[in-house]
DNA sequence: CCAATGTATCTTGTTGCCAAGTGAACGTAC
DNA sequence: GTACGTTCACTTGGCAACAAGATACATTGG
């Protein structure tokens, strides 16, 4: 165990460095397991893990490869600035896309934090987050029919949230405490955002009020690929 | 591969959901194999991982049983409240050890950020947090000895340092825009906070800054262990 | 009866061998 | 010369057999 890790953090690293970037190819198994004297197996289960975590990839016959590096981008992590005008301030090839809008079964959390009745429609909206193609982010809205009665039918239309609210009569946004966790993606989260088991990823929960009558909007849960960006609070 | 991911959703699924509480023995690889109808070693490439992320640890000749599950700690991520404090009000029976005092060599981004010279002498001082004896967080501290003179002495035995600079003429204290980043372990961190090296860990870099002068007080690197504490700002 | 020792059968851990994919070098037929 | 097929060397992938640790139970000797 203790070697694997060693050859982890060692491989790591040297990715970071560079070391292999001239033609991308790592050494094989086999000398690699001669250069640090260790079975072929403990060479085989670093590798793997190093895919898992999304920095190599490797094919049968041919070899291991360096994954493309990412850009590292900076977020400003703060509610009242839509995420669509963060990214178009960062001059970054950015796109948004609809992927659902779904009515959701009764959640005693979300229902309460919406204020709403467990009889009433709740929808939740699905839009993801893509620089130069790439899935970044996935951004879920629940929002209550009792509030936007027309939200099933402009959901799948709907690319700015915010947008959407103004011209229903909301002038000014707010957020309360958001709440910031790392996990780890389910299988859905790992085919929407396209990446590996191991990409930690952080999910930032928070409401979207409504600053002049207090009334709770939207509730959000987002979760950012932790390997993309770099947070600012 | 995707046999393993399948597993390893699965298993902690239902370690989560408390299924193998009962004696905490996880079903033998064997057994489990021929549940699934999957060969023994893709078992044991999922009970690998699940070890590596700190759900579960195998020994020779007994069997696989799930790790204790770890209390979930609310920390509000402010500034301008000491860790002490946070703690203090939440009731956990918590202590800090100081680890380290030692003085580091040139680092342009630290000297920069404190703002002296590069042949003047800075000091990083290291103070592990721990919550029923188990090391939760490292807070490490950079502390220039131009504006604390004593430092390299009184290091050693400093608690808070919010309680030291107080005692030396500093009043108010206010922090600037904080840096999140989601990082996996080095070694001598995984050390230190007694942890796996899939644990991730939420890296926040920050300044202490004196409210009245505006003086640079401390550059701040705060790691936590994300598997205890769930974050609100 | 009791304690020590062997044994069978579980468990996880390790290793070595072969399968399968790839591509370059080479030979051969045309 | 060229096109095609064969071989060979090298890659990763997978598996079955074996090693080693743990434990319960039977056996044996006092």
């Amino acid at each position: 165990m203790t070697e694997k890790v060693i050859l982890v953090d060692h491989l790591i690293s040297e990715i970071k460095k560079g070391t292999f970037q001239s033609n991308k190819k790592l050494p094989s198994e086999h000398v690699l397991a001669d250069q640090f004297k260790v079975p072929r197996m403990v060479v085989r289960k670093a590798y793997e893990q190093l895919q898992d975590l999304g920095y190599i990839y490797s094919r049968q016959g041919k070899g291991s490869y360096v994954q493309d590096s990412k850009k590292q981008i900076p977020l400003i992590l703060s509610g009242d600035v839509s995420f669509t005008e963060k990214m178009k301030e960062l001059h970054f090839p950015f796109q948004t896309i609809t992927i659902f809008c779904e009515e959701i079964p009764f959640d005693k959390k979300i229902f309460q934090n919406l204020n709403v009745g467990s009889d009433e429609k709740v929808f939740k909206i699905g839009r993801l987050r893509l620089i130069d193609e790439l899935p970044i982010a996935l951004h879920t809205s629940f929002v209550a029919q009792s509030i936007f009665p027309e939200i099933e039918k402009d959901g799948p239309g709907i690319t700015s949230m915010f947008l959407y609210y103004k011209q229903r009569g909301f002038v000014e946004f707010g957020s309360n405490s958001s709440t910031l966790n790392v996990i780890f993606p389910t299988p859905t989260e790992r085919e929407i955002l396209q990446c590996s088991n191991l990409v930690p990823l952080l999910q930032v929960e928070s409401e979207c009020v409504d600053k002049n009558s207090g009334q709770v909007l939207e509730n959000t849960v987002i979760i950012y690929r932790s390997d993309y960006f770099t947070y600012v609070i």
